[in-house]
DNA sequence: TTAACAATTGTAAACGTTTACATTATACAT
DNA sequence: ATGTATAATGTAAACGTTTACAATTGTTAA
């Protein structure tokens, strides 16, 4: 027998409404009544039916984030630094594993829409754009989070891919290594497509020639980093040094390299896209670009919560395109020994 | 303007009794009738409200799963696989980090109670007892994943702590090394108390005595693996191997043995409660004990969605307690060059 | 054709809140 | 004591579904 707003009414002998108030914290209501309410609400052990409350309200206190692979750190960091920062506004998170699966987040969207969240953070695949222009259109807050969908008119939170990567390309150079191969992953995402673009700029920049068979494209998933690292490696033209694009890829690189017993920075150099505990403490540390993953997730969070509430208060809010920066770590894996 | 049932009713010239009933897959609608409606619901772009569905159906098709942290790579696991499993059942997951904070715990707890998750997969920190006891018997579904509450008659899905720790001190022991040092977390959470006890049983056996100094007790975190093991080898009488009991904390240990430049497996020997790829791509790999950590999610979620879906058909179910079992990963870490 | 039954559809209440509006109680000035 | 303004409380509708039950339509057999 579930206890509602009614059985404490009636226990605490006032009306609904007076109750509804004391419990939403409005301001009217007499010391003594209130004090009564809460009374009858402990006595019966009375907790609000949050679902009733978010029907009445049309307001749910939730928002979903859609993130590319919740296997990967950089998104169990993204997960945390929403869902920390959704909690100290008074929001909860529904999280949902997109999976890079362009189906699977459609899925998604939809079911967070029939839900009824408050607004929506995205890592977008892209293919969804029709589907995510309605859901703008349709009044719901989206919140673009690491890339963008192109012609959709969007906040966003980004990363200065291009430019992170031309860094850690011109770094390879400048420690003197020449043939450098990429492995990126889908390249009809803007990451993959900016990091892409940043080796590119950076190799031609030194006059170096683009050589298309140095460059591999995957699918941000580690196996595939691991694959296209072993073709990399096993080619004519094997490449004096790699520049992996994301974390997962970076792993399946090293375990490719590990296991074909090359050493590093000698026989190959590497440079990651992502910073993490384990490039620290392996032999040799790996060179790194850093990004700010926490902070991409809390001002994602932030940003998204900030519309929402604008709305709520008839301010209008335009699209704002947040563009953080990256930072080159080096560390031992670029360091060529025999040039020193 | 949203639209609303009514709105497809009109539209398709029936009662919003039928369009529920088309919608809800029900049987007994006329085909034609059947066509009419999805036609409405298509042209309007009527997507259903799924607030106002659970209000009614009392039932959310939502669980809710607390893990202990986030950050960690084994709840980010867990996360998923509790999330595939969740989704192959027709349910979506509400994901809370609990940070080992029995008062996020708590606050968390109620948050889900109030939005009336169908049910809750929980790594309880011991601590709410009480709350938790009042949710079960409230009716509410729970399962306890990888660690328990005592004293609180539950579903859970377990690993053998005990036998897995036991395990990889027997090992280290079998390897010669005989000062064995343990880097524990909370020991008042099961998965702690239980990974000392193998610990205990593994060096009795071995007629080694128990010497307080070589126990440390954190809180699973990677910082108090750090601090922990700077102070094991610091410390006059230093271990000649560690055993860490969980990812996070072997993490640490082995940022603190990296920095102070000692080297594995001579200087210190090292196993791990928990298998990761960076284990094996350090050098030298490093020993672990490996849990089945996907299963434990998926087991937990199946377990939980059975309870839920035999509750529905007023079958009763007994609480059932799963212990999945661990693997010893043997690599160099533990390997004595000097006694081969 | 009609009775009897089954299949289909409709009506209206219910789920548990919040909130616009109405009502009543209180405080204060006269 | 009375009128007026204000504070406190109550009433009932609304949020958008589902579902028990009633009503209607269709089908079959005699």
């Amino acid at each position: 027998m579930k206890i509602n707003i009614k059985d404490v009414a009636k226990k605490a002998g006032v009306s609904t409404a007076t109750v509804s108030r004391v419990l939403g914290d409005f301001p009217g209501v007499r010391d003594k009544t209130r004090k009564k309410v809460l009374k009858a609400v402990t006595e019966l052990n009375y907790e609000i039916n949050a679902v009733a409350r978010s029907l009445r309200q049309k307001k749910t206190n939730s928002i979903g984030i859609i993130v590319g692979n919740v296997l990967s750190q950089f998104y169990s960091v993204i997960a945390k630094s929403v869902e920390d920062t959704a909690n100290k506004f008074g929001y909860h998170t529904i999280l949902c594993n997109g999976d890079e699966n362009p189906e699977k987040e459609l899925e998604y969207l939809k079911v967070l829409k029939s839900n009824r969240v408050d607004g929506i953070i995205l890592t977008p695949t892209g293919k969804n754009s029709e589907y995510v222009q309605h859901l703008i259109n349709t009044k719901m807050k989206v919140v673009f989070l690491d890339r963008l969908i192109e012609g959709v008119d969007c906040d966003a939170v980004l990363v200065d891919n291009t430019n992170g990567a031309y860094k850690a390309v011109k770094h390879l150079i400048d420690q003197g290594y020449r043939k450098i191969g990429i492995m990126d992953g889908y390249i009809d995402r803007t990451t993959g497509a900016e990091r892409l673009k940043g080796y590119l700029q950076a190799i031609e920049e030194a006059g170096i020639a683009k050589d298309d068979s140095l460059i591999k494209i995957g699918n941000f998933k580690k196996e595939s980093g691991k694959r296209l690292t072993q073709e990399l490696l096993k080619q004519s033209n094997r490449p004096e040094a790699i520049f992996t694009t994301n974390i997962d890829m970076s792993m399946g690189a090293l375990i490719a390299i590990k296991e074909m017993r090359l050493s590093i920075p000698d026989d190959i150099g590497i440079v990651c896209f992502d910073d993490s505990d384990w490039a620290s403490i392996l032999e040799p540390p790996i060179t790194v670009i850093r990004q700010p993953v926490y902070q991409l997730g809390s001002t994602a969070a932030e940003l998204l919560i900030k519309k929402i509430e604008d709305e709520e208060k008839n301010l209008d809010h335009k699209p704002t395109v947040l563009t953080l920066s990256t930072e080159l770590i080096i560390r031992n894996s670029t360091k060529r020994l025999n040039i020193d």
